[in-house]
DNA sequence: CCTGGCACTCTGTGCATGCGAGTGCCAACA
DNA sequence: TGTTGGCACTCGCATGCACAGAGTGCCAGG
C-alpha cells in the first residue's frame, strides 16, 4: 500500500497535469503545492510511483504524467465528485425545464452536458422496454394499410405502417385498438409482445383479427429491438481540445463516435444506473484508449430507464466532469417523471 | 477572355492540387499533362492567371494552388458532372431501399452521402409545408389532455400534447376528428393552420369545440416552425482528411456542424431543386470559408420537399461530388414517392 | 508567340551547438 | 529509517547555418 503522502503526491501530480497539458517535475510540483517536503523526496516518490505502475515519463528526462492506472486509483480514492453550485443547478433545471417533448428533452440534454463538462456528450434516449405503455393506437390509412403509433410514459413516441394481408374494416380495427389497450396499457413495455401474442391467441373467429395481431406482434418486436439503440450526440467540436498531438487520435474517436453499437456499449451495461467511469484502455473499444469515458443511468423513477455521458480525453477533469454528469443525469429523470 | 489554353492550365492546376494536395509547379504540370508546350510557356499563362486572380502562391517560389475564384471558374465552365456508374447506382437504390421508416431513409441516405464523398453528409428532414397532410389524429391521453398526431405524404410522423380547458368526451373527441380529416386530408401542409381556423369558426355550437380548434390551430403552427428545421449530419471523420493545417480549420466546422440555423443557410434557399455549389468564401458562415458546399434538392414528385449536400475542403473533386450528391437525391426521391 | 537558359528566391532538411528542466544517486543528517 | 542538499548526467528542444531542390521571372533568340 502507497504511504500518505505518495498519495498526495499522486493528487498533485494529476491535478496539475490536467491543468497544464505538461508532464510534471519534482520542482515544480513541491512549488505549486503545500507537501512540506524536499523536490528530491518527492523524487524518491515519483520513482515508486513509477516503479508500480501509476504514473510514466514520456521521455527520459522529462516530468511525469499520469498512467491510466494512474487515474484509476485518482477517481477511486482520491477525488470527490464536485457538486455543482446552486446557481448552476437552477441553470440547468430552468434549460432543461423549457423543453417541448421528448426530443427536445433529448438535444437539450446533449448541448447542455456538451457546454458544462466542455467535452462530448452522449445522450441515449430511454428505453422502449423499460418504460410502460401509456396508449396503442391503431390508424387506417387505407383499406389494407393499418399505422401503429406507441406512446410511452417517458413520452415517447414511435410509430409503423403494417401492410394487413386482407382490407380491413372500420369497426373491426376499433374492436381491435380497445382490446389492445385495454390489455397493454400501463404494462411494462417489455411484456408488450407477449400480451399482443395472448390476444391473438384468445381470438378464435375471425381470421383477418388474429392475423392482424400476430402481425403486432412480431412488429412489436422487432420495434423494440429497431429502437432501442436511438441516442444523440453534442459537443464535437470539444474534440479539438483534445491536446497537441490530437491529429491521430480524434479520427479514431470520430469515427465510433458515428458507430451507435460502439456508443451503446460505451455507455456501459444498461442495467445499473451507478456513475461509472472507464479510463484509456479500460474501453473495449481500440480508438478510445486514449479517451475516458464518464456514464451514468438516469430515469423518472428509481430506475434507470437510459444512460448518459461524456466522453473526453484521459487527461481530464474528473471530479468536475462526474459532478456535471450526475447533476444532469439527476434532473434530466425529473423532468421526465413530470411530463 | 481567357484563351483555351490559359483555361487548360487552369484546369490540370485543379485537378493536379486536389489530387496532391501541393502546390504545382510549371514543370510538373508539363510532364502530368498533354499540353504541347514547355514549362516556361506554362508559366506565362500561371502569370496571367495568377494576375487574374484564379490562381495565387502560397509564398514566393513556391507552386500555385488555385484560389476560389479559380475553382468556382473551373466548377462553371470546365468540369462536368461525373455520372456515377451503373453498379453505384444499384448499390445506391438497393441501399435506401431497405429502409423501414423515413428515420431510417434519412439515416442511410447521410451513411451513402459520407462513404460516397468521402465528406460530411448533410441531409434535411422533408418540409412540413412543402409536404401534404395524408392524416391527422387525435388521441385522449387523459380526461384533458390529447395528442395530435400529423402523418404527411413523405412518411413523416410529428406529434404534440395538447392540455385542453376542459375535459372532452370520446364522442366530441371522435367528432372533431372526423371533420379535421375530412378537412386537411390531401391538403397541402402549409394551408392546414388556416383551415383549422376556419373549421374553428364553422362552430357556433358547444363552446370547447371551438377553443380546441383554435388551441389547434396555433399549436399547428408553432408545429410547423419548431419542426421545420431537423437535420442530420454524418461523416464527421472524413474531417480529419482536411489537409495538413487542418487543426484550425477543423474547429469552426464542427462547430458550425452544429448550429442548425446555419447548416440550413448553407443548404441555400430551399425553393430551387438546382445543384448549388458554394466554394469557399462565397459561405457566409466565416467558419466555413475554407470549406465548399454541394448542396441539392430532393423530393418525391417534381418539386423539392428538402435539401440535402456535401461540405468538405475547397479542394475536392467537384465533379465527382456533384456526381454523387445528384444521384443520391435522385435516389432518395424515388424512395419517398414509392412509400 | 513560343522556347531554352539563367539567375534568384524560398522552403525544407540535416547537423552541430547550447540551454534548461528534470532525473538518479550518494553522502550526510535527524 | 526517512529526509535532504548536492552533483553529474541525460535528453528534448530551440537556434544557427549550410545546402539541395523546386519553382519563378525575365530575357534573348527562333
Amino acid at each position: 500500500m502507497l504511504s500518505e503522502r505518495r498519495l498526495e503526491v499522486l493528487r498533485a501530480i494529476v491535478q496539475d497535469y490536467v491543468g497544464t497539458e505538461e508532464p510534471v517535475g519534482s520542482k515544480a510540483l513541491t512549488e505549486r503545492h503545500k507537501l512540506g517536503v524536499s523536490p528530491a523526496t518527492v523524487r524518491n516518490d515519483m520513482a515508486v510511483l513509477e516503479e508500480e505502475g501509476y504514473i510514466a515519463q514520456p521521455h527520459t528526462s522529462a516530468g511525469r504524467i499520469p498512467t491510466d492506472k494512474g487515474y484509476r486509483l485518482f477517481v477511486d480514492k482520491l477525488a470527490a465528485v464536485k457538486p455543482m453550485s446552486p446557481p448552476e443547478r437552477r441553470a440547468i433545471q430552468s434549460f432543461l425545464e423549457s423543453a417541448v417533448d421528448l426530443d427536445d428533452v433529448v438535444t437539450r440534454t446533449v448541448r447542455l452536458l456538451a457546454q458544462l463538462t466542455r467535452q462530448v456528450a452522449v445522450v441515449q434516449y430511454p428505453s422502449l422496454t423499460r418504460s410502460t405503455v401509456r396508449h396503442v393506437e391503431l390508424l387506417s390509412m387505407a383499406p389494407a394499410r393499418v399505422m401503429l403509433v406507441l406512446i410511452t410514459d417517458t413520452g415517447r413516441v414511435e410509430q409503423r405502417m403494417i401492410d394487413c394481408p386482407a382490407p380491413f374494416g372500420e369497426a373491426s380495427l376499433a374492436d381491435l385498438r380497445a382490446r389492445l389497450n385495454s390489455r397493454v396499457a400501463g404494462r411494462r413495455f417489455a411484456d408488450v409482445p407477449q400480451l399482443v401474442q395472448d390476444l391473438a391467441e384468445a381470438f378464435e373467429e375471425p381470421e383477418d383479427r388474429s392475423t392482424v395481431a400476430t402481425v403486432l406482434s412480431t412488429l412489436l418486436e422487432t420495434l423494440v429491438e429497431e429502437t432501442e439503440e436511438r441516442l444523440m450526440i453534442g459537443g464535437t467540436a470539444n474534440l479539438t481540445r483534445f491536446g497537441h498531438d490530437f491529429p491521430l487520435t480524434i479520427r479514431p474517436v470520430l469515427e465510433a463516435l458515428e458507430e451507435q453499437v460502439v456508443l451503446l456499449k460505451l455507455l456501459g451495461e444498461a442495467k445499473d444506473p451507478a456513475m461509472r467511469v472507464r479510463i484509456g484502455h479500460e474501453n473495449a473499444h481500440e480508438g478510445l484508449n486514449s479517451t475516458s469515458v464518464v456514464s451514468v443511468g438516469y430515469g423518472s423513477g428509481g430506475e434507470a430507464v437510459a444512460k448518459l455521458g461524456v466522453v473526453g480525453p484521459t487527461r481530464m477533469d474528473y471530479p468536475g466532469t462526474m459532478g456535471a454528469v450526475r447533476a444532469v443525469a439527476r434532473y434530466v429523470g425529473q423532468i421526465l417523471a413530470e411530463s
